[in-house]
DNA sequence: ATGGCCGCCCTAGGCGGA
């Protein structure tokens, strides 16, 4: 099992976890942060509007302070903290209109961003002329290289199933999804210059360094997830600025166990803690 | 690599996921 609760007040323990439909798994966010001891939650695919989510379950689990951006049946992204949060505007990535970022400061209002995205998945051909899925997610990742460009420097901590798995060991055979959405060249090159330009570190990679498999989801369509393992590492925590020092990458987790719950999520939650 | 699965929706096959 993964390292449980913490007790320092100053360190903050923060996750990213996408947990297609958030009604659905309520029990399971309920486990996982209890097995985790995780203080701020960010959720992706909630799958349902602001008035459906399941606060009194995660307000059960202590996560008392909840940022809700959803939408009906679809996407939605959520924030759930121990410690208080102020909502601020997010940027505006989602040239669609649907509910794929949510934004705050952790604490009072003066601590750090926190962001929490849902990227587009880009459907399936690598192709902006005939695949306007792929055309959309290209166009939320530009938006993302702008804005990030834009605050380099900034205290900074961008979570999200950010559907790109950047590098060679962040998918299990680089050869084999070099022509499928996730993993195409355009897509990497963009993620490695949003990180480039915006001066933004991969918790991850900062941890592990280059040569690591890793991996955050697994498809459904997998008779057995472990017998291949062919996973993807598409959920990511980034940081910028004076948060790229108050991260602890020794702390960086994947709860790759989750994969195996009683009706999970294809993706695991992903966390690190931060010395505010 | 594929599609084997999964969850949503004005309940049933279509859509989206990745």
């Amino acid at each position: 099992m993964s390292p449980t609760s913490h007790t320092d007040p100053s360190r903050l323990r923060i996750a990213t976890w996408n947990i297609n439909s958030v009604r659905l798994r309520a029990g399971l966010v309920e486990t996982m942060i209890a097995a985790s001891g995780v203080d701020v939650l960010c959720l992706q695919e909630i799958k349902c509007r602001d008035g459906e989510f399941p606060f009194a379950a995660l307000q059960a689990a202590g996560l008392n302070h909840i940022h809700v951006r959803g939408q009906k049946g679809w996407h939605g992204v959520a924030i759930a903290s121990r410690v208080p949060l102020v909502a601020v505007d997010g940027p505006d990535f989602c040239r669609a209109g649907e509910a794929r970022v949510a934004a705050v400061r952790i604490g009072d209002g003066a601590g750090p961003e926190l962001h929490c995205l849902y990227v587009p998945a880009g459907g399936d051909e690598p192709d902006t002329e005939i695949n306007p899925k792929f055309a959309h997610k290209l166009d939320f990742l530009d938006r993302m290289r702008t804005h990030y460009r834009a605050r380099a420097g900034d205290s900074l901590i961008v979570t999200g199933d950010i559907n790109v798995a950047p590098e060679e060991h962040d998918v299990w055979s680089h050869k084999a999804l070099l022509k499928v959405v996730s993993h195409t060249p355009v897509e990497t090159d963009m993620v490695r210059a949003i990180l480039a330009e915006g001066a933004l570190s991969d918790v991850a990679r900062m941890a592990h360094g280059p040569q690591i498999k890793l991996s955050s989801w697994w498809s459904y369509r997998s008779p057995d997830w472990q017998k291949n393992d062919r996973g993807r590492r598409l959920d990511h925590i980034w940081t910028g600025g004076a948060m790229t020092s108050a991260v602890q990458p020794e702390s960086f987790s994947i709860l790759r166990d989750a994969r195996s719950w009683d009706r999970p999520s294809d993706h695991v939650p992903v966390w690190a803690d931060f010395v505010l």
